[in-house]
DNA sequence: TTGACATGCAGGTAAATACCTGCATATTTG
DNA sequence: CAAATATGCAGGTATTTACCTGCATGTCAA
C-alpha cells in the first residue's frame, strides 16, 4: 500500500467531505456527489480521482453512471501503521518528556 | 481541534519521517533532527513549524537549543474521527456495496 | 436516429508549498 | 569581549495542485 497517496488524498477537505458523503451513502454517482458540494463536476472527478488512486473509492460504471464506493481498508492500515505506533510508543514518550524537563533542573 | 492542520501536516513524508525520529527518540534538538534529512536546516524548520501549527510537535527551549517532542493525541483524535467512524460504518457498507451488485442484475 | 443526460478529457490560471540562499540574533565557552 | 554554535527570519524559485472553461464520448429513451 501506498502511505503516501492515502496521506495526501487526506489532506484536502474536499476529499474528506466526498468520504463523509459515501460514509452516509455508498455507491453514488458523480453527479449525486457533485450536489452539495458546490463545485464544478469537472473538480470533483479530479478529487475523486486521487480517492481511487490512494485505494480510498472504488468505482463502477451502471450504463451511463459512474458508481462510487468508499473503501476504509486503507484507513485501517494509517491506523495500524501510525496511530497505533504513537499509542503504544506514548506513555514512553511521557517518560522520555519528564526526564528531560527533570534533567534541565541545572 | 483542527483536523485539516493534522491532515495535511501528515500529508508530507519529510514530517512523516520526522515524527518516526521523534519516536525513536523523543526531545531531539533542530540539528539533530536535520541529520539524517538530506535537507537545509530552514527546510527542516519549516516543516517542524507546519507539525507544531497541527499541534503534533511541541517545544521547549533549554539555552540556545531547541527541543521537539512528540505529541500522539492529535494522531488519536484523527483516528476517533475517522477511521473507527468507517471501522463502524464497514458492514454497512458491505451490505450496500452487495445490494447495488444485486439490485444490477437487470 | 435524435435529443437529453452522465461522464471523460484536454488544457489554462492562481494559489499553496517545498526547497533554497543570505543574513540576523541569541547562547555558550575561552 | 570574541569565536563558535544553535537557531530565527526574510525573501526567491520551481513544483504541485485546486479550480475552472470548453469540447468529446458514451448511454438512454422516444
Amino acid at each position: 500500500m501506498e502511505d503516501d497517496k492515502v496521506f495526501k488524498a487526506l489532506a484536502d477537505p474536499t476529499r474528506r467531505r466526498m468520504l463523509d458523503q459515501l460514509c452516509a451513502r455508498n455507491g453514488q454517482t458523480l453527479g449525486q456527489l457533485c450536489d452539495g458540494l458546490d463545485m464544478t463536476r469537472q473538480s470533483a472527478t479530479q478529487h475523486l480521482g486521487l480517492l481511487e488512486a490512494a485505494n480510498l473509492v472504488s468505482t463502477r460504471r451502471r450504463g451511463r453512471e459512474r458508481l462510487h464506493f468508499i473503501n476504509p481498508v486503507p484507513l485501517h492500515d494509517v491506523y495500524e501503521r501510525w496511530v497505533r505506533k504513537f499509542e503504544t510508543g506514548r506513555l514512553s514518550l511521557l517518560h522520555d518528556l519528564k526526564a528531560n524537563l527533570e534533567g534541565d533542573q541545572t
